[in-house]
DNA sequence: GTCTATATTCGGATAGAC
DNA sequence: GTCTATCCGAATATAGAC
């Protein structure tokens, strides 16, 4: 039956086409001044396919966010294996955000903007998802081996990775004109300082 | 005519009143999971009341904005009053925002959470408001006198200020569960760290 | 100036054809 | 599986009494 294989193929598309272009409304108008309406117009698809593929709007913003923290978490665990020290892991955490800002800027607003608790039922706050805990996790093993001072691990992430997030956030709101990896090393700088064993 | 002193008082109090339990619920709930009528509910108002001090909805979240980045306001230049050199200014601001995020986390969270552009006409990013115009001054100025190390300072200011930043997100977020207060010392020296010049 | 009741718009979701 | 047309509830804002 060759209908199944031809089929397959753009069900999947349509999808994708759905959450591609509810991320691109979300992140520029927000959730809740985005209606299905304006996702079925800039999709091209009609109602009752993204009703076919999500039970509801809540469902759409749910999927996406659950997607993109799955591609955040891919990325931390690439570098963790790539990397040995909690400095070069850290570092490669903040280049890769950097990059990512700039190559796919609606998917970091999404997730760093996003007030998930005001759409979705489980109130997960983000920085409890996989991808932080990592981040905790690298901060937590850099005191532990001595490359970063003695202190709470959850004062020391935020100190050394909120510089860094502050900057994109800076950048995403077009505040910072220049593309963040133009500024890496000085933000990085900046960052390591702010823990780094002496 | 003494009903106009008698009018003018409870006249004050409640537009006040449903300004404080505006902010209560958009703080809690989000500005769109908020209805007038949750509002009218939560202030033991009417309808007629809310619309009699404002024009809509929006214009109550704009004029709560408004007053808030006032106040905040009022805090920096207070600070900067009182402090002479970049440190102690920069150190106070830190010590005010933990400060206020324990005696009025509402106020605090409205301010850094709530995505203004989402329900405002004019599009005014939070950090381009003037009190973090002043946060980014100090930081010019501490550049300036050799206390600050020679950078960008739209890449030292958030290098400053982001660590603390992020931390009382993780604590409004309900992650980080002591007070701000009691890790103000080891935020500030990892905040200050960042940037300052050996 | 404050209230109640109501109008009008709008958006999420459904029904049923194809 | 995809579409069009439609329903229903909710929320903002208004009208008009007191």
């Amino acid at each position: 039956m060759p209908n199944t294989a031809t089929a397959r193929a753009p069900e999947r598309d349509l999808r994708n086409q759905i959450l591609d272009t509810a991320l691109q409304l979300f992140s520029r108008n927000g959730y809740f001044n985005t209606s299905v309406h304006d996702i079925r117009r800039a999709a091209g698809v009609s109602i009752g396919a993204i009703y076919h593929h999500f039970p509801s709007k809540e469902a759409v913003a749910a999927a996406l966010y659950h997607d993109l923290v799955e591609r955040m978490d891919r990325v931390m665990v690439d570098i963790v294996a790539a990397h040995r020290s909690a400095h070069d892991r850290c570092r490669a955490v903040v280049a890769a955000l950097f990059e990512l800002a700039e190559t796919q800027p609606e998917m970091m607003s999404f997730i760093l903007n996003a007030k998930h608790r005001e759409f979705m039922p489980d109130a997960t706050p983000i920085c409890s998802s996989r991808p932080f805990e990592r981040m905790l996790d690298m901060v937590r093993e850099g005191i532990a081996s001595g490359e970063i001072r003695q202190m709470e691990a959850l004062v020391a992430a935020p100190s050394l990775f909120g510089g860094p997030l502050r900057l994109l956030q800076l950048r995403l709101d077009g505040i910072l004109t220049v593309p963040l990896p133009s500024v890496l090393d000085t933000a990085w700088e900046c960052a390591w300082r702010a823990v780094a064993n002496p």
